[in-house]
RNA sequence: GGUCCCAUCGUCUAAUGGUUAGGACAUCACCCUUUCACGGUGGUAAUAUGGGUUCGAAUCCCGUUGGGAUCACCA
């Protein structure tokens, strides 16, 4: 049994989006790929932003896709843990006070950017004497803390961007514990992954700093650092990351009718070297997953694109893995799906077999000739190219001008499955009327 | 501004100093279909820019331009 474990931390503070989505799926194909394990945690340190709400959505999403864990933690849930660490490192230096305010800091950020420095903490708290800390406590500070980063050279070899290198010196020591007691991100963070023996941390390369900081607090903690994948993270359309983009949910597009192994292929394949094409289960998507086949620009995420492949998927999905969401039997739903670009599409053609349609009449003396020729039932799927024939021979029309009006009148549409097929289902009641111009 | 990353067809990318710069998606054309769609075949289409190094550069080096990340008491 592997030991490979990973997870998905997503703070509950808003909706399952495509960049989310693609960080939790790259996590479960690992795990997958190496017979690992996968875990949720909810990263809900901040108990402002965090809402129940979001959790829920993001649960039922992970579940549509199929990216199922067998374990959960919860940060809120830890915090003794938590104090217990920053106790321990308190009393080792590793963690300090410091009393500005936020305005004092962002006023020290403004100078230093001004003068061209970057806006790095000076570690002014490290030089407080007692006389400072008892004024700071007297005019009613409290004190936040920060982790105190050593000097000299970071390094670790990520899984995509090989070997990453950061100086420490130029990095600020992260504040992780605010002036209310509360954690912030970071260091819980790294105590969970060290507890839960988290093997394999992949996340967007918008962490590659915090994981530089991140890997001295995993060295104070005594364990092993795990090995990291930074993605590079999608863009928009136009370029930047929109908020367009920000704001695509796994919950719209499942509502637009976007299959979940639709959008799993694409985030898998997008950016790769491998070509974007439709992979019907998870298992298939898992073998070929390889960390160095992801390029290191950022791919424009293509909304449109996923829908070309939405329908290339739907036209290559058998019978047997739609039966229990649509209407109809094997053949009709062979006969549908080379039209449908979303599979909820098929009840269209269901209803327009079996139930009420308006038609449209675009020639009506054809459409009426066509209607007397209508042989008696019963009908097969020969019916339509022996009829269709003598509609042909007595108008004289033929091609478009013969089959659209024909297509237009049956079914409403510009556009559908063969109408061979489509024609004994609608049946010769409905198709007369049709003709005739009648709702039937 | 500091640090880090990136730049090849419209898009995702391949080509680890010598290729007619390859593939996939999209697009276009043709074929199939007595219509559309589906399917099949084929075509158009790219090395951001300026300097080097080299017999030879998409590839190595430097500069320029452009894009992104980060530098939060968010995660």
């Amino acid at each position: 049994m592997s030991n490979i474990k990973v997870r998905f931390a997503p703070s509950p503070t808003g909706f399952m989006h495509i960049g989310n989505t693609r960080t939790a799926l790259f996590n479960w194909l690992w795990a997958k790929k190496l017979g690992g394990k996968f875990m949720l945690r909810i990263d809900d340190t901040d108990k402002l932003r965090s809402k129940k709400e979001y959790e829920d959505v993001i649960r039922d999403n992970l579940t549509w896709l199929g990216l199922t864990w067998t374990e959960e933690a919860r940060q809120s849930a830890r915090f003794d843990r938590y104090n217990e660490v920053t106790k321990k490192l308190k009393a080792e230096g590793r963690i300090y006070a410091c009393y500005e305010t936020p305005e004092e800091l962002e006023f020290k950020r403004k100078r230093a950017l001004s003068k061209g420095l970057p806006p790095i903490y000076d570690r002014q708290a490290l030089s407080y004497t007692q006389e400072d800390i008892a004024r700071f406590e007297a005019e009613g500070r409290r004190p936040h803390y920060r982790f105190k980063l050593l000097p000299g050279e970071i390094k670790w070899n990520d899984m995509v961007r090989g070997e990453v290198k950061y100086e420490a010196e130029k990095l600020s020591d992260p504040i992780i514990i605010r002036e209310d007691g509360s954690f912030l991100y970071h260091l819980p963070s790294v105590i969970d992954d060290f507890d839960f023996g988290i093997t394999h941390i992949v996340r967007g390369e918008d962490h590659v700093t915090n994981t530089a900081s991140q890997v001295q607090m995993f060295e104070a903690l005594g364990g092993t650092v795990p090995t990291f994948a930074h993605l590079p993270l999608l863009t928009g359309k136009e370029g930047k990351l929109s908020k367009r983009l920000g704001s695509m949910g796994v919950s719209e597009l499942r509502a637009e009718g976007i299959e979940a192994m639709s959008i799993c292929s694409f985030l898998a394949k997008l950016g790769t070297s491998e070509a974007i094409e439709p992979y019907y289960d998870l298992q298939s998507l898992a073998d070929t997953l390889d960390f160095g086949k992801i390029g290191r620009a950022q791919p424009k995420f293509d909304e449109e694109e996923l829908k070309h492949l939405n329908t290339k998927l739907v036209h290559g999905l058998s019978y047997n893995q739609v039966k229990n969401r649509i209407e109809g039997d094997e053949t009709f739903w062979d006969a549908v799906r080379p039209n449908l670009s979303i599979v909820s599409d098929v009840n269209l053609w269901d209803s327009i077999c079996h139930k009420v349609v308006t038609p449209v009449i675009e020639d009506k003396d054809l459409t009426s000739m066509a209607a007397d020729l209508l042989p008696p039932e019963p009908w097969n799927s020969e019916t339509w190219n022996q009829w269709v024939g003598e509609v042909k021979a007595k108008s004289g029309k033929s091609g478009k001008a013969l089959f659209h009006p024909l297509r237009k009148a049956l079914t409403a549409q510009d556009n559908g499955p063969e109408l061979k097929i489509l024609l004994p289902l609608i049946g010769r009641e409905k198709a007369l009327k049709r003709l005739l111009g009648q709702a039937a």
